[in-house]
DNA sequence: GTCTATATGTCGATAGAC
DNA sequence: GTCTATCGACATATAGAC
């Protein structure tokens, strides 16, 4: 992601550039299905000078999935504090959520698709993380629903589908396809999040 | 799925036994980390019993993936070819797709998940199944679009929205859960079907 | 910090008896 | 149609030289 990552040749490499290419690696093969050996190939390396780095692999998937729990947690989730009504506040949210994920998509797909290869202890920590965005999401839209001004019987459905679409974009969007991360936020607010307007309230839709 | 699965002691499997367990089994822990023996130790069999039914572990695969990509396009999607509204019709098939979704629901998660493990010719045969799938609601939504029913602008982003939404549920339904499909198909349909709308179109919202 | 060499275990799949 | 026994390949991880 951040450096050309080198195709071949003896090189000295960095952690972030491990899980840089474990990452494309693992989103494309699977964790399960790529050894240590491919990841070291990828790097020019020996897969034993991997454990110079990081004690397993296990602890390099969990290194990915840090980027994509701990970063939007500490980084996307503030923007619900910011000024504005709930339905700017989680359109907001939506956009820089976008951005994080195009950004880190690789990572983004092992962190939704490689859970249960996680020991106990980093499943845990991602699913604390995962929990607690979404809960956030879902405390917004309850919000909105108090001020009045959404309409919704259950804001952690509206919350879950809000989260599983924006998500769902991992698979399929790219910063060099034809939509761009804003274009994609465009319509997405306006399906789900201006979706939880009630219907009588004063809406530009 | 459809029956009680054996725990224990030497029995007599059938090939949808053996589908059903392995389902479960790469749901819960992915394709690649299911040994051959896990599959047989969940039906009470040796390893070498499964290939007098399989030739190999990825067509065991490829014939979960089959629940849940040639069923729907064979069941679900004709429901767009009834009558009513392009908004109706969708509607329908939303509510479809959510129970034949919970019904299936260890087989599609794998189906979502493991499209990496299977072989070049089922994975294509999948893929095609899914496009023709995406396809059709795409084309539904624009079919609204030129009826003046629905107002957006990309009506194949409004169905990667339905789709990737209605699809996340996969990680969260359950038949026993506190939502049933029925209620979550009520609020997907009100956000992601509803939210097509053109807003100056007489609507019961 | 990377290397060579290897320990140790498990994998998918097959052969052939019953 | 399931069994026992086993093959050859490959997995993660370690030891110790450079």
């Amino acid at each position: 992601m951040s450096e050309p990552v080198p195709l071949s040749g003896r090189r000295r490499v960095t952690p972030e550039q491990i899980v840089d290419a474990a990452a494309a690696l693992f989103a494309r093969e699977g964790y399960h299905a790529v050894g240590t050996r491919d990841i070291a190939d990828e790097l020019g390396i020996r897969g034993a000078s991997l454990y110079h780095h990081y004690r397993s692999k296990e602890e390099i998937l969990a290194a990915i999935c840090r980027r994509v729990t701990a970063e939007p947690v500490e980084e996307t989730l503030p923007l619900l504090d910011d000024a504005g009504t709930p339905g700017s506040r989680l359109a907001a949210l939506v956009r820089a959520h976008l951005h994080h994920l195009v950004r880190r998509r690789v990572e983004f797909l092992v962190g939704l698709q490689e859970l249960a290869a996680l020991s106990p202890e980093h499943r845990a920590e991602v699913e604390e993380h995962r929990r607690h965005y979404q809960r956030r999401v879902r405390d917004t839209v309850a919000a909105g629903v108090r001020s009045g001004e959404f309409a919704v019987d259950d804001p952690g459905l509206a919350a879950l589908a809000l989260l599983d679409a924006v998500n769902g974009t991992a698979r399929w969007l790219r910063p060099e396809g034809p939509r761009s991360p804003d274009a994609v936020a465009d319509v997405y607010v306006r399906l789900l999040v201006d979706g939880l307007l009630g219907r009588d309230v004063p809406d530009g839709g």
